[in-house]
DNA sequence: ACGTACTATGTAACCGCTTTCATTTGAAGA
DNA sequence: TCTTCAAATGAAAGCGGTTACATAGTACGT
């Protein structure tokens, strides 16, 4: 491949002349810019970026550290932020942080080492001083789905307190008084807030969390299944249950089927994330809407923004959620059936004795 | 950040030396060594990886472009692929192509503008033609799910055709004679690869290929849905449909729904890919496992091995399908309910005058 | 014709590391 | 003690760009 210093013989100019023209960061007389790009064309010359990068410091590259790069949700974040990244020049690193403290430092060390010149992270285990600590880093931070007070300017974050919220609302609204919460891993902080919200509704309405109606899941299908069926067995009645996110959902909707419980007559369900799969389930599930994608975007663009100083880009940093009413819910005890009656085994009774009739 | 020269000031050493401790590239005096360990790490000094790559011309970064960055397909690939390299130290960029031949195209000189060692490539739109002359870029080019003959060696697949072929035999397997196809996009190598195979199978039970029987989809849910849909306005009678991919049969599945067909009593389906998805639906969809994460990680160790050149590591290129029978599959008329009988309205005609008793 | 004020271009240092080749060092053997 | 030779180390030239600064060139006013 040919260097600039052929190009700049073959146009009978100095190689400073050729770096003007290919960063049009000088004046050059349209005659001699003609030559030098005749020679460019000529030789197939592309500057070679690793050297443009030494020497001004910045690699065009940013880091993306995410606990997983497969599933719905960061596939939806990593899309947008690649394309609006992609479309400025930037080159987009990944690399997975496993929801592991120690895999999560490694990750941050090992993008930074790449000199990239930010890091978009979404971080479960990490603490906030660690955080902290990193931004001294020539590469500035973005955190996704999180707040860290100290670096508030650098969070991207949904509302998911006020998602919880919405989910448990619905269910009181269609008249559910004992709601069952499946809870994501203690500890994540979005498990948390989701938790918090799911309070909040309860007790706007003077209902008292019981924690016998909440058991906590791992985020998977198959923790959402065990979950529901030990809350289940455990023999305290729910007309509903509100799961803190749909994959959950999704297993709990097996387990119901399994347990010939009707959803959503016999049992309510909400999720939460609105993920591609709570659309293929039956029935559709209702959900709350996370708009990560515009997330992803969004970090792409404080990046574009504050890093490569494109002032005309405006950032958004709060994200609101969206309540998504779907047929996996009605009001308890109701008939509104999916399909026509039929033989039921085991199925749990109705709750607070109201008819199952439709309505 | 403190650079060799600085260290190896500290140290009383020469750049060389440091740069010889850094890459252990040789021996070195123990008490020289120590001298310079501890002025590495007193000044926090890490090796600029942009000035190594310059100097060495190997970047340790492999660009990966994908049709999308999003969807269990990619996502799956894209995980695998980069657990293998992370832990070789390397670094992945990552780029989508979005099944356009002129993005594709910009994608791979994206990529290959960044000096990556080398590229891996998912593409549908690019001729073979294009690829084999890419191939004479400094980085080589691995090819995933596609042979390009001239570039065999670079190239890893599955056996499209055979999963094909699997999917429809399982139905005839079951006693099915009328078997319709919703297929991929038309001109999608994988679509045509798997609708031959389907071909393949009825030719060997003596089936003449219907093509009143056969629709092409989008590969997205709502293309298997609205295929479905067409076929079954159409009126040629069957009793079982393969999808090329998952994701249309959960779009085949709700229409059956909707139109109050059982599945799999009044309709078998099979599903392509193992998704995520395939598990999620009711009843659970047969399917063939596309083993695509192992394939992502074969990807790597073809970089790991032949451009990084350990030649400790062993590469497959050739995968096979497997067929996984699950609940979305039955005999034709069977009324092997995955729920108790019930009401039906438009039920469409039970094929072969059958009886829908169980056996 | 000449000094002035730009503008266009060239020179060379620098970014931080690797690597070849030359030189120094040190230990074994005479 | 003096060679001899391998091992350890250093000097310096790249890698391919960018950019501060110097210089040559041009147009203009007087």
């Amino acid at each position: 491949m040919a260097n600039i210093y052929q190009v700049a013989e073959l146009a009978r100019v100095s190689v400073a002349t050729v770096s003007r023209i290919i960063n049009s960061s000088a004046r050059v007389t349209e005659k001699t810019r003609q030559r030098v790009v005749a020679a460019m064309a000529e030789l197939d010359f592309r500057p070679n970026s690793i050297a443009q990068a030494l020497a001004t410091n910045r690699t065009n590259c940013v880091g993306v550290l995410v606990s997983e790069l497969y599933g719905p949700f960061f596939g939806a974040m990593l899309s947008a932020l690649e394309q609006e990244l992609r479309a400025a020049g930037k080159f987009v690193i990944v690399t997975a942080g496993h929801s592991d403290e120690a895999r999560e430092k490694i990750g941050i060390q090992f993008l930074a080492g790449r000199n990239c010149d930010a890091l978009i992270v979404h971080v479960e285990a990490l603490s906030d001083q660690y955080l902290i600590e990193q931004d001294r880093n020539p590469a500035p931070l973005v955190i996704m789905n999180r707040i860290v007070p100290a670096l508030a300017d650098r969070c991207l974050s949904l509302d998911n307190r006020h998602g919880g919220y919405l989910a448990t609302r619905l269910l009181l609204q269609k008249g559910h008084r004992d709601i069952a919460y499946i809870s994501g891993p203690r500890g994540w902080l979005d498990a948390g807030q989701r938790l918090a919200g799911h309070k909040r509704a309860l007790a706007e309405v003077g209902i008292r969390f019981n924690e016998r109606l909440m058991y906590e899941g791992d985020y998977h299908d198959t923790g959402g299944a065990m979950a529901l069926a030990h809350l289940l067995d455990k023999g305290t009645q729910f007309t509903a249950v509100v799961c803190a996110n749909d994959e959950m959902a999704a297993g709990a909707m097996a387990v119901a089927r399994e347990r010939d419980l009707q959803v959503p007559a016999d049992l309510s369900i909400v999720g939460f994330d609105n993920s591609p799969l709570s659309r293929h389930v039956f029935p559709k599930l209702a959900t709350v809407d996370y708009p990560i994608g515009d997330m992803g975007r969004m970090a792409a663009r404080w990046v574009l923004r504050n890093v490569y100083g494109d002032e005309t880009i405006r950032v958004q940093q709060t994200f609101e959620p969206c309540l998504l009413e779907r047929e996996s819910v009605c009001a308890p005890g109701s008939a509104a059936r999916q399909t026509p009656a039929r033989a039921v085994a085991r199925r749990k009774p109705t709750r607070r004795g109201e008819s199952r009739r439709r309505p």
